[in-house]
DNA sequence: CTTGGGACCTGTGAGC
DNA sequence: TGCTCACAGGTCCCAA
């Protein structure tokens, strides 16, 4: 599911539920995701506050200041869903069971829970310590934020550079810049102009501007619709995202292209074992 | 070093 | 209705 703007989505949803209040409970309810859940994770969950909530690529990170940062990343499935501030009395009676797939609830001070559900496990939970979070693994190995000014032509050019390697390829490495998925790489290629298939070395100065800029731009108009809803993601209030009305390609095998002028028909061919949507009359 | 492929999981929708 | 198959917003590990 979730590439950046459906994890800044579920950020932006979370901060006002989060940020200042303590964790009164922490209920594992399941051994954990890809990876086991860090041991004692309830007992050192307990009674945290949490004093910030950011996001790095497609890791959510919460700051509990001398009990060092909880790091949760959604893999493809998973869900950050909230029950705000159920009447102390009535709580019990309103909170729907456990579902087979919620693996952690945290209960808040004020009495809001939030509950993390991931049906494939492909997510992740960690506890890092103390610290500079981002200078830890997994974070440290990240590439610079697409929408931050790290992120421009000279690194792309320079990451690119004799580089065989597709140009999707070396976009969804996440290493190379942090969030990119299979969507939105996809939909920046078409924005762009560029044939995902191209050798990432081949790119023009030009062409890398226009790359970076689409990138930005597309990943500006997908967080502002609250993400893409394909199947699972969703808001913490349980909303769907709505960006995947304006996909350009992805998922549009057969549509015609939206290009003004162009009469082109979205293909789907397959790279690196995923699938890649591109208009081949305007995509070079 | 790079690249491709499979593994990890469950759910869903299409086709028969 | 029910079965089987392909495929899905990600990452990691291994073989060539």
């Amino acid at each position: 599911m979730p590439e950046l703007p459906e994890v800044e989505t579920v950020r932006r949803g979370l901060e006002p539920v989060l940020v200042g209040r303590r964790i009164r409970r922490a209920e594992p309810r399941s051994p954990g995701l890809r990876r086991p859940f860090p041991r004692d994770l309830a007992a050192r969950l307990t009674g945290a506050r949490v004093r910030a909530l950011g996001r790095r690529g497609k890791y959510l990170l919460a700051d509990l200041g001398a009990r060092g940062t909880l790091v949760i990343h959604l893999g493809m499935s998973g869900r950050v869903l909230v029950d705000a501030q159920p009447l102390a009395e009535a709580a019990h009676h309103h909170r729907r069971d456990p579902g087979p797939h919620d693996h952690l609830l945290l209960t808040l001070e004020d009495g809001a829970q939030v509950v993390l559900n991931d049906a494939r496990r492909f997510g992740l939970v960690l506890l890092l310590p103390p610290g500079d979070a981002l200078a830890m693994p997994p974070l440290a190995a990240l590439g610079p934020e697409p929408l931050g000014n790290r992120f421009d032509a000279d690194w792309l050019l320079g990451r690119a550079a004799s580089r065989r390697t597709a140009i999707k390829a070396l976009l969804l490495d996440q290493g190379v810049v942090a969030g990119l998925g299979n969507i939105y790489v996809c939909e920046a290629l078409w924005a762009a102009g560029i044939d995902p298939r191209r050798p990432a070395g081949e790119l023009s100065a030009a062409e890398a501007e226009r790359l970076v800029r689409m990138i930005r731009d597309v990943l500006e108009r997908a967080i502002a619709a609250g993400g893409s809803s394909l199947r699972d993601h969703r808001q913490v209030n349980g909303e769907l995202g709505y960006f995947q009305h304006r996909f350009a390609v992805y998922d549009r095998e057969g549509a015609p292209c939206q290009r003004p002028g162009c009469a082109g028909e979205i293909i789907r061919i397959r790279q690196g074992g995923r699938s890649s949507f591109l208009c081949p009359r305007c995509q070079r």
